[in-house]
DNA sequence: ACTAGGGTATGACAAATTGTCATCGGGTGC
DNA sequence: GCACCCGATGACAATTTGTCATACCCTAGT
């Protein structure tokens, strides 16, 4: 027996609710004759007559009635299958995994992620933060769709693209009286209270070369992990951070003040995804926001 | 943009469930170069890659794996149609409505549904009982699909098929004298008191046509409507009735005996349905049922 | 490095399906 | 009787679906 066929179900479908053949024919945009041959197929696959026809015209029999719920439900299911299939063409369904450091996603990439999803209403994201070795595993591996790490990344089954760089900038007390500088020099710190982070990490090491290179002491007062406490110990008058300028904007207020540093560090993030597949198109449309957003 | 295509939503589920084109092909019954191309005209049609190719290999995208289920489910309900025609197609599925009067359906027709019923499992029967005029109206229109009625039957709009006859048999209690014979002639019911029914009828009209061109005055006791009734009123010696031999064959017991009656007076039932429109396939093989029970 | 064996893509062509046109025959309504 | 609407069908065109042969890539085992 021959297989189903899509087409004899929607000519049926169009005979049932138009109720003659040449009028299903112009609603299906094909000829009378077609559709005639359409039903004749199904006819035959199905083993029965469908249709009697009395006096030229096509009466549905008791079976057709019986089938016709049955059909339409598949034909809307086809159909839904067409529909998802645009959907995701769109990229406005869908779910999204990304990894990023805690404190780029409350700075940067939370009014990224926003924007996105104001644009792919139905598009749910998943957000995870982990150490930036296991970050690197996970798109690798992809068991997420990307992730932003800062770079230099040189991880052999990732692809990497540069997003933003910004600066190591001083935050000081506005009660301090470097807050009146217009920028501070390395120099500027000798004998000052320090607070800084990343004990360990990349960034760090580079500011503690600088230090040495330019024969100034560090007088390190607080040690801690994230820019939003650095900050907070600042605006409580404790010493001058050095933070990544990009991630302290957000805490930047009226209890401190955010001055340019020379010489200059620089934090570049960039966007990783897996080198092993290509990105899938609602990561690619994420990964196109993100680079219309940062410029 | 194409309609979407049955064959390469098979084709793609057989790579998806297989994990390669060849195997899908195999599967499919078809060559390897068919379901490339199936599956290039599904990505056409889609718009999107569903597999990126590496290695040689197909690898699904992340939005092939969000269609599957939408395709399998498309799939199967496709097949249900299938499924459901045959099942249509077998007459083991389906409702029947028949319409007869009740003591026809106590008697003969009770034993031909339960036959059929046990061959079409899932077959439901509604059984309804009218009038004669209107039990021919309902088949003529077809709200229902058949029907028993007694013949003659001239309605232009049904077809008719007589099925089986029996005679006018007197129903004699046990202990009433002619209980002895063999058989009663007209004469021998001159002065017994009688159980008719029927009143009106075309069939009781018969029976008072006899009495009269034999001369034999009918002496009327009761006056009933159902066979059940006139029997039930024998057995307490009331009368003797004349009844219709076939319908009154379930109340025959120890309490009066079932004589031949001279001279005959003969009952035919007949099948009806619509002759406006041919029988359904259900009710064909209820049909075929009924006179293979009848012989 | 070479080869065997697995995989996919594609040009060329055959078969089947789907569609058109023209035409027939039946039914309806004036 | 005539105009018109409907469905079926033969003849043929267009399109889809499938095959074969072949090319190419990758892996694994010599």
């Amino acid at each position: 027996m021959k297989d189903i066929n899509l087409k004899s179900l929607e000519a049926f479908q169009a005979i049932i609710q138009t109720g003659s053949a040449t009028a299903a024919a112009s609603e299906l945009g094909i000829t009378q004759s077609g559709v005639s041959r359409l039903l004749s197929a199904l006819e035959e696959h199905v083993g029965y007559q469908l249709f009697y026809r009395e006096k030229g015209r096509l009466i549905p029999s008791e079976e057709a009635l019986s089938l016709t719920k049955e059909i339409e439900l598949a034909l809307t299911s086809v159909e839904r299958v067409s529909l998802l299939a645009k959907n995701i063409f769109d990229s406005d369904l869908g779910n999204l995994k990304i990894v990023a450091p805690n404190s780029f996603i409350a700075g940067p990439l939370a009014d990224v992620i926003s924007g996105f999803i104001e644009k792919h209403p139905n598009v749910t994201i998943d957000l995870k933060t982990n150490s930036p070795a296991t970050a690197r595993e996970m798109v690798a591996h992809r068991s997420v769709d990307c992730g932003f790490i800062q770079f230099p990344e040189t991880h052999p089954g990732l692809s990497c693209v540069p997003l933003i760089q910004s600066n190591t900038v001083c935050a000081v007390p506005k009660s301090h009286p470097l807050a009146k500088r217009k920028r501070l020099k390395i120099e500027d710190l000798r004998g000052q209270d320090l607070i800084l982070l990343g004990k360990g990490r990349e960034s760090r090491m580079t500011i503690d070369e600088k230090f040495k290179a330019a024969r100034v002491p560090m007088k390190i007062k607080i040690e801690t992990q994230t820019v939003a406490i650095a900050c907070s110990f600042v605006k409580r008058s404790l010493g001058i951070a050095l933070v990544n300028g990009l991630l302290a904007e957000q805490y930047n207020d009226d209890g401190m003040v955010l001055l340019p540093f020379s010489p200059s560090i620089t934090h570049q993030y960039g966007f990783i995804s897996s080198a092993h597949a290509p990105m899938s198109r609602l990561t690619t449309a994420f990964y196109q926001h993100c680079l219309e957003y940062f410029n």
